[in-house]
DNA sequence: CAGCAAAGATAAGTAAACATTTCATATTGT
DNA sequence: ACAATATGAAATGTTTACTTATCTTTGCTG
């Protein structure tokens, strides 16, 4: 899966540690979400979307062998 | 978190072994995410999201705690 | 009513998410 | 270039998602 967190925290001016905590995880938790090492509950996505104000579905894109 | 599931289910006329099926996983666990046992994983919910041709947002709804 | 399919629930085991700590490597500002 | 900050990444440990198996319940249909 990939995702377009680093992109979207470009746009607030926000590092790996603000969205962390905005999202109520530790900051290596979201690098590991962010660099693909693991997959994010549904939980941590819908909050993701939110602070980004944008959805689930812009945030993270299913590859090929996962949809 | 609640989810609309059994709704979006029912639009298609899905037994949960069918949407367990199509997404993937066993129809124990696809019974635990519908009854809010356990939390999916992003991957489930969008493919969720695409087989019911909606969004995640429409079927996972976070409530007050988890906002 | 009998019998089957769908659904809910629970227990035990495995795999993976996430925390914590720590260290190495960019990147940026002065 | 130097220092401070941001990011990447590995090891270890805990929690939780998910599987498989089993049992019960509910609702439908012959």
């Amino acid at each position: 899966m990939k995702n377009t967190i680093k992109v979207e925290r470009a746009k607030k001016n926000w590092t790996q540690a603000d969205l962390a905590k905005h999202i109520g995880i530790s900051r290596q938790g979201l690098n590991s979400i962010e660099t693909g090492k693991f997959i994010p509950s549904t939980v941590l996505a819908l909050r993701m979307a939110k602070v980004f104000d944008t959805t689930v579905e812009v945030l993270f894109q299913l590859d090929e062998a996962e949809g």
